[in-house]
RNA sequence: CGGGGAGUAGCGCAGCCCGGUUAGCGCACAGCGUUUGGGACGCUGGGGUCGGAGGUUCAAAUCCUCUCUCCCCGACCA
């Protein structure tokens, strides 16, 4: 390609919206540019990125027996409404209504489709299992897009999903995708983690997230320090150590003036904030079930710990949760900063109590008045409770709930994710299957999903100098950056690197060849900025000896390559740059 | 939805507090000339509903009201 012809317009400095580095040398390199909140365009350099991509995407997916396919955007809501979904998801699906008034949305994630397309199609065991998968774009409207590609609201998915014929079938396929997207950020430069999920709006039985770990992630990742532990903060868990058992002390009242914080409490009795029960009040949506109704929780979770709401909703059920009211909390027989279990109304309230508070003897609690709390609260004795689980988070410093070593939390960037689903969507779009004697079972499901322009963000944070962009062989949008560096009038290296890009393209390179009418500094510039690895400069000094000017974007090495031999000299370079993909992608694939 | 910040030329910004000719600067863009291996220089030029709508005033980019948009933190995140 000729720049001189490309549709590209380098940016000397970032546009002020743009935060992250990657979202700068997006838009500074001229691979996307922003229409509007969330939503983006790729521009013809950003378009080759995702479309090697893309290509890589495809191979690793018919690897692993994947047959492309695509559905539509814009989908009937009669689908969402069998799943439930049209219910259970929020503002984030687009909702719509056709010409004739009838609901329509646009397509967040495809399970419904899918589903129906197996229901309609697939009706024995001899046609299982099938694994189909698309590269296409969704639409979620998402309240908040922020960090340029990080999070938008449309975007370009690849979607896969497996249908089979039992759990046991699926167990046994699930290992290939998962090495599979292993396979597919290796080739991308990407090294990632795999990490236990939470399954969300999505159902099913188990989840992975495939994380890119980094500062500027979304997601916080716990892992221990002496095993290969590691979860979501949203599900992980952690050992605790409840305090040794102690004789319950009869409960007393004590005045605790001003103290409506944990550590004001624990400061004025001189205590410990572990010796001391945190009580919480949300109100909960209930799930379907439940008949959609709103349910006052009351929370009871020790005082050194932090409440997950993730945990709490999974644990009651529930399909949203938002803080009460003082209003609300005041009916229920409660008081705001010195809220206690002791003494609510139960008839009003579900209260859910975390397991350690269970065992930790005579804490301090609220004594739902203001200025005064109770000590040596005891849960049974002094309240009862509706739910005693795990609903706090894991924090630094905790142990490891497999081998009891240390927990430590690092954030990630969540760039796919994999679903065992079971049967909750074969079940409500009626995709069963005859077995060979003729009865029927639900179809077995599982979803597997990436952002493709999310993991070209995180390819461009881990690869990058302040020059600029520092692409991956793999997904650089070429991969031989020729730059020509004579003035006007200099005939003989003009038509040297005239020669040079012929030849190099004639040998299957992909070129991008620097022939505007710019000064040196100007191109030498735009070149880090865009990336490509190999850069080779042809000019009247070099060529005075016979050579050209090859430099290698990621470490800055320069080599000078005979003119006459430019391929030949080039190949081993090339192969290098190959080459640390390769030993990345050699890596064994962690459990 | 809560908190914070910002909208002035394609990009980066000044001007606003304290209202007053044709609204400025750098980069980018066009023409001419000189330059030509790490973001050149000179001259000339084009480009603006000052986010929008109301209002105050003799006069509004500037003051007041409403509103839209974008960014950041939080909530949310299939």
């Amino acid at each position: 390609m000729r720049m001189s012809k490309l549709f590209f317009h380098s940016l000397r400095e970032a546009p002020a919206e743009a935060e992250l580095v990657s979202h700068q040398l997006m838009l500074r390199a001229g691979l996307i540019r922003q229409v509007t909140s969330g939503i983006f365009e790729y521009l013809p350099l950003g378009m080759r990125v995702k479309h090697k991509i893309e290509r890589l995407l495809r191979e690793e997916m018919d690897r692993v027996d994947g047959q492309e396919m695509v559905m539509p955007v814009a989908l009937p809501a009669e689908l969402w409404r069998k799943s439930g979904r049209w219910y259970a998801v929020g503002d984030d699906l687009m909702r719509m209504k056709d010409r004739t008034g009838r609901d329509m949305c646009l397509a967040m994630t495809h399970e419904e489709v899918m589903a129906d397309l197996v229901a309609r199609s697939v009706n024995s065991y001899r046609h299982l299992p099938i694994v189909m998968y698309q590269i296409q774009t969704k639409f979620r409207d998402e309240p908040r897009p922020r960090g340029g590609m990080l999070r938008v609201r449309e975007f370009t998915m690849k979607d896969a999903y497996s249908f089979h014929v039992d759990q046991a079938d699926l167990d046994d396929y699930y290992p290939r995708m998962y090495e599979a997207y292993f396979r597919v950020f290796r080739r991308a430069g990407l090294d990632v983690v795999a990490i236990e999920s939470d399954m969300g709006i999505m159902g099913g039985t188990m989840a992975h997230e495939f994380m890119a770990m980094s500062d500027i992630g979304e997601d916080t990742i716990v892992q221990c320090r002496g095993c290969t532990y590691r979860a979501n903060r949203q599900v992980a868990s952690f050992r605790k150590d409840p305090p040794p058992a102690a004789e319950p002390l009869p409960m007393e009242e004590v005045h605790t003036p001003g103290t409506d914080t944990i550590a004001a409490l624990a400061d004025m009795l001189d205590t410990d904030t572990a010796q001391t029960a945190k009580a919480l009040f949300l109100v909960a949506l209930l799930s379907e079930q439940d008949q959609n109704r709103e349910q006052f929780v009351f929370c009871v979770v020790r005082g050194d710990m932090e409440l997950n709401e993730t945990k709490l909703t999974n644990a009651i059920n529930a399909v949203h949760l938002r803080p009460a009211t003082e209003a609300e909390i005041r009916v229920v027989g409660a008081e705001p900063g010195f809220g206690s279990p002791v003494g609510v109304d139960r008839g009003q309230v579900m209260v859910v109590v975390d397991d350690l508070v269970c065992e930790s003897p005579n804490l301090v609690a609220g004594a739902n008045r203001p200025d005064w709390h109770y000590r040596n609260v005891n849960c049974g004795r002094d309240y009862g409770a509706d739910l005693v689980t795990d609903i706090v988070n894991a924090d630094n410093g905790h142990a490891c709930p497999v081998c009891g070593g240390e927990l430590y939390l690092q954030r990630g960037v969540e760039v796919g994710n994999t679903f065992k689903l079971g049967t909750k969507y074969s079940e409500s779009l009626g995709a069963y299957y005859q077995d060979e004697k003729g009865d029927s079972h639900p179809i077995v499901m599982a979803s597997y999903g990436i952002g493709v322009g999310r993991l070209i963000a995180c390819i461009i944070e881990n690869f990058n100098d302040e020059d600029g962009i520092q692409w991956p062989l793999s997904v650089a949008p070429y991969q031989v950056h020729l730059v020509c560096l004579a003035p006007a009038g200099q005939t003989e290296v003009w038509d040297k690197a005239e020669a040079l890009y012929g030849e190099l393209s004639e040998a299957g390179l992909e070129v991008l060849y620097d022939d505007r009418q710019e000064r040196a500094g100007v191109k030498f510039n735009d070149a880090d900025l865009v990336g490509i690895p190999l850069q080779i400069a042809v000019g009247r000094r070099g060529l005075a000896q016979g050579k050209v000017e090859l430099k290698l974007r990621r470490s800055s090495e320069r080599h000078m390559l005979d003119a006459d031999n430019v391929c030949g000299e080039l190949n081993p370079h090339l192969q290098a740059e190959q080459a640390w993909l390769d030993d990345l992608l050699a890596l064994p694939v962690p459990d």
